[in-house]
DNA sequence: CAGGATCCACACGGATACTG
DNA sequence: CAGTATCCGTGTGGATCCTG
């Protein structure tokens, strides 16, 4: 437990932010909620416009953050895994209620 | 309740999910979050790095999409008034759970 | 005070081709 | 299969100046 100031908290949460950024960051976590585990060629399917170059360079970033891990299992033809990382585990709540936010959404347009 | 696919659900899900994309578009949130309400020159204060330009534009934008709602009194000086709409406040659970994430961050890196 | 308008740079992201 | 490498366009965002 550190100090907490309102300050250090702003910026704190920033920095987090910044973890997620990105134009398919999300989408990816999304897909592996919930303890799924998707080799690369599943997460390019499953993401529909996404390119290698772009999926492969979110999943570096993801796994530098300690967000999701990569398994390699050295054969021919090559197989990885990927899967979240306990710390990224801890996002399913997040991603849930922000799953939960968007069926809202017909409900409360109209309320302003 | 329309019908909802698997595949109509995941991209539901990026839709919503366009809607929180942007540099400062979740930082803004925080600071309106729990019924808050801010001026424009209150959040140009309290975001840092952030500019008039970016500031307008992502308000703008937040507004169009029903999460932020903008309320303008007609006196000299302008005075503009920030806050979440119904919808917008219904991202708050998300927004939390968010936080929490974060705090969690330096008890779980270690456990792979 | 709350922005609009304008100019500009770079990083982000797309397409394609190639490789262990 | 699971990526790199390269080239390239565009959008995002920054800085600055101006206005009701």
């Amino acid at each position: 437990m550190t100090t907490y100031t309102p300050d250090t908290a702003a910026s704190g949460v920033e920095n987090i932010l910044k973890l997620l950024e990105g134009r398919w960051k999300l989408i990816i976590l999304f897909h592996l909620f919930d303890g799924k585990v998707q080799r690369f060629s599943d997460l390019e399917r499953l993401i529909s416009g996404i390119s290698q170059k772009m999926l492969a360079q979110q999943l570096r970033q993801l796994e530098a953050d300690g967000i999701v891990s990569r398994t390699v299992y050295p054969q021919v033809p090559p197989k990885v895994e990927y899967r979240l990382t306990a710390w990224g585990q801890a996002l399913c709540p997040a991603l849930d209620a922000l799953l939960k936010w968007a069926e809202q959404r017909d409900s409360l347009l109209g309320c302003s």
